[in-house]
DNA sequence: ATTGGCAGTCGTCCGACACGAGTGCTAACC
DNA sequence: GGTTAGCACTCGTGTCGGACGACTGCCAAT
């Protein structure tokens, strides 16, 4: 078992080794922290330590630096996140507070995410979860080309083309406009798909085809957004700390470009709500060319959604104190931002 | 002046430099081209092309590597761009052809352009230009939130949320909702901000706060989208080529996400129409961090919209005459895509 | 104008070597 | 038993020198 002041050891460790990006050996712990003990007594740790997998050394005659599974025990031992500071808080009131829509709230959370840690940030646009239709709209853009427009609760807007096969009928297409909304208002998203198959009948038989392709839409829609979209920023930060990835940040861009790999990482997180959670190099090894990185997530709610998630990326020699700290604080904003209100 | 056999020499040096990113030496140029003429020849062509700052020597005893003024000429010179493959026209039209509405089409073009050059693509919005309003959606989101969807002819859809003061009658909604398209359809975009100042007044003065708000909004959804947007693809290939960059790829990535200044380098380079340019290293000079890459772009057009830009991105050693081929390319596609409907 | 030859430059590679950081171990100490 | 001082040992890093090789630039000959 690993003694109480091996764990001190382990921690200024981290500590040290994310500061200074360099192996940490005994002496500089002693010169840097008041153990109270000898270079000597330290070494002894550290070789408890490396016995327990949770430090190692690069060459034989080096300093120490984490493993993943140190860095696990340390973020573990993290109990309490120092709160942000004062003008951080601000910040977020502020340029938060200025967003005119869903896009504009994330995107600027993504960016405000990432001055706070230096790093990639991420947000998820929150799922339909239990979201209800608010409103659909039929445009008609030509002749025989439409428009469809759903509009969530949780503030989502998301359009369509499609053509129908006659001409369309400006009056028709009132009446079906008002039909369908007459039928879909405030249904939640997940019953609309059954309902779309019984709404057919419900109509006069005069525009079959009409009827038949705008519930076609109205269906991919729905499907279509099933699966999330992402929404980025600071990948430049990457760039910034190319050392700490040993080939290349290639498969890391990579994957952040593929937003199905976050997408999954992020679900296997299996985050509940106001839980900060990290996962560290190899824990998500599944995820390709990200096993020099770790993440920090936390969900968030909306007033109709379910859980969307958000976070950062960054390398495993990351600030989990700070990053945990400040992912948790913009997403409990998010939450309250988007449940106050129904944008 | 340069004879027209050292032009050809500086077209191979560039082939050979941008192939093999090694610096070409005399030797190598007469073993892997026919010039009929010997190393000490080729010499002393490219003492000339190094008196004219065509080339450049890395070190007293090193192959000559383009100056960025070699580039230029090189690019100059290039008169016929080579068509595409076949597979690559086939992918063009498929991937392109499936895209369901503006932002999917832009954002598969990207994708598409990325993959054809392995450089970073970009492509902007197409700016309003002589769009017009297509139809003008007022939706109630709740007592006293209302939100405002803007379509054009381009197929942009843009919504922006805003709160009245008064809770909204919704049969008022319906006329001013009624009122406003019939105002509006069809009007150009330029002349909508105008226009927006008498609408208060010809409207019963039963609602004034309501009609203010909406068409405030309204005012505010042009000016905003009067500043364009970027998206983009394949910045993962930057790291890619990574070694390009004599620094670190930081400040290009930086550039890239800082979209204000992409924007304004597209819009120093003075694209006219089906006009593929190239934007040379130290020749765009005053967008920062970017002396070390080169931008070839071109611009597409829509039915509504005037010009917007479409390019890719990577370091001045990229392959010129490919480039330019896929880019015009795309754009072709991209114009004809957009201009034979309404999307 | 072109060519072969040749001296000269300079970057790169390699082995040797000294240096220093840091460890692991042992024996003594409290 | 935990702690400490001391010391030998390992090994990465930086430096130096020399051999090698790739090119160039120039010159005299064609």
């Amino acid at each position: 078992m690993v003694s109480e002041r091996s764990l001190e050891v382990l921690r200024v460790i981290v500590q040290d080794y994310v500061a200074s990006q360099e192996p940490v050996g005994s002496k500089a712990i002693v010169e840097r922290h008041s153990f109270g003990v000898s270079a000597a007594t330290i070494r002894n740790d550290m070789a408890q330590l490396e016995e327990e997998e949770l430090i190692t050394a690069p060459h034989t005659s080096s300093g120490r630096v984490p493993t993943d599974k140190g860095y696990r025990v340390f973020v573990d031992q993290l109990t309490e996140l120092r709160p942000l500071s004062p003008a951080q808080r601000q910040a977020i009131e502020t340029f938060l507070g200025e967003a005119v829509d869903l896009d504009d709230v994330l995107s600027r959370t993504v960016r405000l995410l990432s001055q706070f840690t230096s790093q990639v940030a991420l947000a998820q646009y929150p799922s339909f979860g239990s979201a209800r239709v608010r409103h659909v709209e039929i445009v008609a853009l030509g002749p025989t080309r439409l428009m469809t427009v759903l509009i969530t609760d949780t503030g989502r807007v998301d359009q369509r083309l499609l053509d129908v096969p006659t001409t369309v009928d400006d009056e028709a297409l009132a009446e079906l406009r008002g039909r369908v909304n007459a039928e879909l208002g405030g249904l939640p998203l997940a019953d609309v798909a059954a309902k779309l198959g019984t709404l057919p009948a419900a109509f006069p038989r005069e525009h079959p085809d009409l009827v038949h392709a705008v519930v076609a839409s109205l269906g991919e829609q729905i499907a279509a957004n099933r699966q999330d979209r992402l929404v980025m920023a600071g990948a430049a930060n990457l760039a910034r700390t190319e050392r700490d990835f040993r080939g290349s940040i290639y498969p890391v861009l990579e994957a952040l470009e593929e937003q199905v790999t976050m997408l999954k990482l992020f679900g296997e997180m299996e985050i509940e709500v106001d839980e900060v959670r990290a996962s560290i190099g190899h824990e998500h090894e599944t995820s390709g060319g990200l096993g020099e990185t770790s993440v920090v997530a936390t969900g968030y709610t909306t007033t109709g959604g379910g859980l969307a998630h958000l976070g950062v990326l960054g390398p495993t020699r990351m600030d989990y104190s700070n990053n945990m700290a400040a992912v948790r604080a913009v997403a409990r904003y998010l939450t309250r931002l988007l449940g106050e209100d129904d944008r």
